[in-house]
DNA sequence: TTTTATTTTGCAAATGATTTGCAAAATGAG
DNA sequence: CTCATTTTGCAAATCATTTGCAAAATAAAA
């Protein structure tokens, strides 16, 4: 499955499944998707576009460029949309199985942000699904608090 | 605590609330926040201010004075703000005590939006809390499926 | 009830994120 | 290298939300 992805010195995981999702849907590998791709495997937290956009070289693309990378690659599962609350997207690369998902604990006050392992209890919600006849159940859940250096 | 709400017959808990509450702030009691908390008293579900705007006799209020009785009314936690994930604000009456909280199901198919019992386990919080060292945590949570009338 | 200090409101304009139209540029298959 | 197709940049459009400011409303005082 993966034998396309033999490279002899490491390679970020993404642009591999990058190439290969791409061609699939006859979608273009371009300068701006890989350099943008470059950017987010160096983040470990989800980033705005603005973020991306400072990150990368100057020139090398269009904010609307951005934009539209990550709608194409939301779809294609490499990339996932995360909601902090502050009105601006987030985006984070998605490492490793696509059912895979972890939530995030924002500091209310210094916006750091950390990553969390633990999820919404998947026996809770079958029965939220089973309750209500809903299929193909997902939730967004994010945590809020205070990090103890903001702590008084 | 409650005797100042005497009334004889039945008026939206909350606009007695507001009284109360607007005058401990020196804020106060107009028409235009009467009928919005008046409107949101009729609505099950978190509103837009679109909606609010919608259901509100026309020329009562601007758009505008919605969205400033919302944030006031957040501040004094007589409303709740929600985020579907749709880029447009919802917000619902408290009902009953400030700290109960609850969460939705949403159709991503048509929207309708179901109102949950289940909770994020506090016990499960308590730990992130600890283990963090984050302090006065609270969370966003809200489910997504495809509800029993949009199902193939 | 009139006066007065203060809060609110409407309206227009500003902001900010995101989307869209369109022609020019880039990509990859043959 | 050519051609069909996908992308991109740029400008402009949308949309939700916020802000400035003078006029209107409200509540408390006189």
């Amino acid at each position: 499955m993966s034998q396309k992805c033999q490279h002899e010195h490491r390679e970020p995981v993404q642009l591999c499944n990058l190439t290969e999702q791409l061609r699939a849907k006859s979608r273009k590998i371009t300068g701006p998707r890989q350099a943008i791709l470059e950017v987010m495997s160096q983040e470990s937290h989800p980033v705005t576009t603005k973020e991306i956009m400072a990150a990368l070289p100057t020139g090398v693309c269009d904010r609307v460029t951005i934009y539209r990378a990550m709608h194409l690659l939301e779809t294609m599962e490499l990339v996932r949309r995360f909601d902090f609350g502050d009105g601006t997207a987030r985006f984070e690369l998605v490492r490793g199985n696509t059912e895979d998902h972890h939530h995030h604990l924002i500091c209310r006050t210094c916006s750091v942000v950390i990553e969390l392992e633990e999820c919404f209890p998947s026996d809770l919600e079958k029965r939220i699904a089973r309750d209500s006849g809903f299929q193909r159940l997902s939730h967004k859940l994010e945590f809020f608090g205070i990090c103890p250096k903001c702590q008084p």
